[in-house]
DNA sequence: GATGATGCTGAGGTTACCTCATCATGAGGT
DNA sequence: ACCTCATGATGAGGTAACCTCAGCATCATC
């Protein structure tokens, strides 16, 4: 029960440590949790080869999902400060991976917009996104896949 | 689509904002991190009431389920460094939930332990997390909570 | 053309982690 | 007894990813 995966790199918190490893209490949130942070550790794997953080490779997937957007909206699709928002911008712009252009119908505004590279990353990103969850899931069986996907859309408010 | 959840007090991660507004793409994986924001919330609120963070709350909760330990075992149960771990017990010594006290079988090592008002939180946090648990899947019906049991029993690893 | 709202960013803070160095103690060898 | 190495906790200092608040430019409105 050592706790060996607090590996070197990165330093992400551990969210759900100890229900993880003994969870046979409250159980369904427990097991919950532990999934979680199974998803967790394969996003993390999933990531490294672009070596880019969560929060990068989520903007990056939400200007790959929507197109070029104001800092502003990309603060909410984020759910973060707008202020927070210009850093990971600074972040994806210093790896090239997206540009910021100024907005023609308001000059106060600025685009931020997915260069060429960061097309070609978020399009990657997102397949490998796909065979993570496969990774995961792909034990199921269709059964459980189907039921696992209605419980959850159903959990999901 | 507002991100009004971005309230005051302590910052918490976002971990998982755009997919889960608008979970369609990838299925699965998107749906149970919904799913996860919606049970952090939960248990945001679940522990308002005590003042306690999430960090603390674990290591209550590792305590109120192994009884006293090292710093050190304690560590190894929240999956965080060593030092770390100091300034987690720090801060529940601060709110008089454990003590410190030297650890008669090795002079190097200090124990842990609940006070008596670590014991009621611990067990009052306990209950609370049961009736979180509750309002989440208590919708479900029975054959379907079995159903998400079993299959993430079988994802947890 | 003054007034207030809006979009971005500089400055500085907080939280929850981390590593490295230090100090006391323990365990084992000679 | 003494020396050496390992171990438990902590001081000092660092980092990542958030935050708020203030300031500046621009826009919309009256």
């Amino acid at each position: 029960m050592t706790a060996d995966d607090r590996a070197p790199g990165p330093a992400y918190p551990a969210e759900a440590g100890d229900e993880g490893a003994e969870a046979h209490e409250e159980g369904l949130a427990e097991s919950f949790w532990s999934v979680a942070r199974r998803l967790r550790h394969l996003s993390r794997q999933t990531l490294e080869p672009w070596a880019i953080n969560p929060g990068h490779s989520r903007a990056l997937g939400v200007l790959t999902r929507h197109g070029a957007m104001r800092l502003n909206a990309l603060a909410e699709h984020l759910r973060i400060a707008p202020r927070s928002t210009t850093e990971v911008v600074d972040g994806l712009e210093e790896r090239g991976l997206v540009a910021r252009r100024p907005d023609p119908v308001d000059r106060r505004a600025t685009l931020v917009t997915l260069t060429d590279e960061g097309t070609r990353v978020g399009a990657a990103i997102r397949a490998a996104r796909h065979t993570e969850a496969e990774r995961l899931f792909g034990g199921l069986s269709p059964t459980d896949r189907a039921h696992l996907a209605r419980i959850l859309r159903t959990l999901r408010d």
